[in-house]
DNA sequence: TTGTAAACCTACTAGTAAATAAGTAAATTA
DNA sequence: TAATTTACTTATTTACTAGTAGGTTTACAA
């Protein structure tokens, strides 16, 4: 299957992106590993804020087949998969994408913004359910407020993946096991 | 009491990274509200580097003083502090100085990253051991290893600080009071 | 075969970035 | 009081930034 340019740009803007931020790349980092010119990426996308919304819509494609995929499996198995994914993410030395546009939020034209916040919902949404349904099977522990707890794995995971690059990997590995043990029977 | 030039341009530093990030702001984002020159800037901190060092170490001496102040307070008022002072940030439209340089970690010299590690390892261990005097005490409820706890207390608050800017303000003080409800007996 | 549109490239602009050299005024020290 | 240091300013450099105008190639459709 072969990768369009602009399927290259998003993907490799996704990278930069989470692994310095969005005012620490242009469009030259952009173009020259993929070894096209700097306005083949502006052909794409005009303006760096349609680069950013198209990385967010990326995202919010990913995310849906994902949670297409996982909607058959069990809840603990579920949260198992999602932990592990920023797992891998912080093994790649990039943060999360939520917290990644969050820290250059003011950068972020309103349209981007919109579209931000409109994935971090999805999956704020989507751990919410889980834990009901967790809850509901007797799966996870009573805990409070479920949008709540969903906040805080949320939160506690991303802050991770931007953590341990100050401290160590260690303990990465420490939160993502203490959440499981808080949720789980 | 007056605040010197090079004091002045720590804190708008402190600001502008806080708010907007590392590489969102520029020199003249310093000087212009100073009313200063470029160069003016340049003197006291002849490399943005120097900069971002010098709000590292600044955050170093506040924190030191800080602890200090609450040395004699009892952990639970510690921790409610400690919680208020992150409530104040987020007011603010800040985010934490410590996920302000994770993010533009690879944006940082070795001498600042070494810094932010060391703050970062002052912070996380003032609530290793606060965790641990409450536990003594019987303020707080058995939870997991220490450091992990502290882990999680750290990353679930300053990642709010960050979330909040996508979600909504309800958000942080459901996080912030959800903390507090874990610990307290 | 001609027309057209997609996917580029060449070449450029205008603006901004960090950083520096050299000069100056005022305060401090010898 | 002379010398020096501090805290700047003016003026400039080098490098890079996002973004654009206009030309070229390629493929596909009429």
């Amino acid at each position: 299957m072969a990768t369009s340019t602009r399927e290259k740009i998003i993907q490799l803007g996704d990278d930069l992106l989470r692994r310095q931020g969005f005012n620490a790349f242009s469009y030259a980092d952009i173009s020259k590993p993929l070894q096209i010119k700097n306005a083949a990426v502006h052909y794409h996308f005009p303006s760096k804020q349609d680069l950013a919304f198209a990385i967010a819509q990326w995202h919010k494609d990913i995310f849906d087949r994902f949670s297409q995929k996982m909607a058959t499996k069990e809840p603990k198995d579920r949260l198992k998969t999602f932990l592990n994914f920023y797992h891998s993410i912080h093994l790649s030395e990039k943060v999360d994408i939520i917290s990644a546009f969050a820290t250059d939020w003011y950068s972020l034209g309103p349209n981007v913004q919109t579209e931000v916040q409109e994935f971090t919902e999805l999956v704020i949404e989507w751990l919410t359910e889980l834990i009901q349904e967790g809850l509901d099977l007797g799966q996870f522990q009573k805990i409070q407020n479920t949008r709540t707890t969903a906040l805080r794995v949320l939160s506690s995971i991303f802050a991770s993946t931007q953590l341990v690059r100050i401290t160590s990997d260690q303990d990465f590995t420490r939160v993502k096991n203490s959440i499981l043990e808080e949720l789980l029977n």
